[in-house]
DNA sequence: TGTAACGTGTAATAACATAACAACTGGAAA
DNA sequence: TTTCCAGTTGTTATGTTATTACACGTTACA
């Protein structure tokens, strides 16, 4: 684990940033980063933490997208296809990934009293993980590593 | 990793021993494991499998309980916080656990062909990720991880 | 320029989960 | 023993998350 997840950092910086990338990855792979999953994008970057579908698509439709819920499935399942945005599966919510430009493990810590969600990367468990299983014969496509407890803020507000 | 998750087994025997270890323990820590939680994990054990709440909560009714979510929820809450059981947040589902005597770091490992989801132990993984997190401040309440693939079985088909 | 693949919008519904409250049970305190 | 309390179960109602199915439009490209 590389990160130090919940250090402040400006964030429309590495909000354009990922966008900028998302602009880039989709000219070169012909992907189709259209409106609707383009204003998706923007929209877990600005919330800057995990939303929910139906957040996501309340935003959608005030920015003039559909207002039901496959909007917003749609937009989010293209996203995470193509490493833009992870799913928490804990929390049934979506975030932009932090680092699109690299193809990483992700490890999801999520502050239980702040909900916040920090994204790291721990290629080294990951790896671990995968030889074993591949040891048993299980052929690992997706992995998801998801640890609940109490960021650093909110360890010392409970302190 | 320790297990061989998806090899075969006796299954009679392997749920009997489960039963009888959560009786034992239901009688060392003073917990009520009522008819309900009973037929609940009876219901988890003989499936073998990750089942849906509603699922279980069909089940339950068979037997004579109540048919409303709450009753399914209530008993498997129970069973998974006294470590009998497990949630697999891919699913939405619940499983027995299959190692309920030694305070283990399930990993699961999900077929997405076939759905078997086999509980394996990765104590090392987990360790590093502690390590790690507890390094960045967070304090680690609980890990879930989860590796979705294709089983041993499945694998073959497909090739 | 026809057509197949993909994307978007909508309606309807399925699947998963919880809140709130009443009734009962079993054991501890008076 | 009786009273009381915490915990358990049941039920109603509702909230939340996710998908199916179909119509229509757009894009790529043979």
């Amino acid at each position: 684990m590389s990160e130090l997840p919940f250090a402040d950092h400006d964030h429309d910086h590495c909000a354009s940033g990922v966008l900028g990338h998302a602009d880039k990855l989709a000219e070169e792979k012909g992907l189709r980063l259209t409106p609707v999953r383009r204003a998706a994008l923007e929209i877990l970057l600005t919330g800057h933490r995990a939303m929910g579908a139906y957040e996501v698509l309340e935003q959608l439709n005030a920015k003039g997208f559909g207002n039901q819920p496959p909007v917003a499935y749609r937009a989010l399942e293209f996203l995470v296809d193509n490493g833009l945005a992870h799913r928490v599966q804990r929390l049934n919510a979506f975030t932009a990934c932090t680092q699109p430009d690299r193809h990483h493990r992700p490890v999801f810590l999520i502050c239980r009293d702040c909900e916040q969600v920090a994204e790291a990367d721990a290629r080294d468990v990951q790896d671990t993980l995968s030889a074993s299983a591949e040891r048993a014969g299980f052929v690992i496509e997706r992995v998801n590593v998801e640890v609940l407890g109490l960021c650093p803020t909110c360890k010392g507000k409970a302190a």
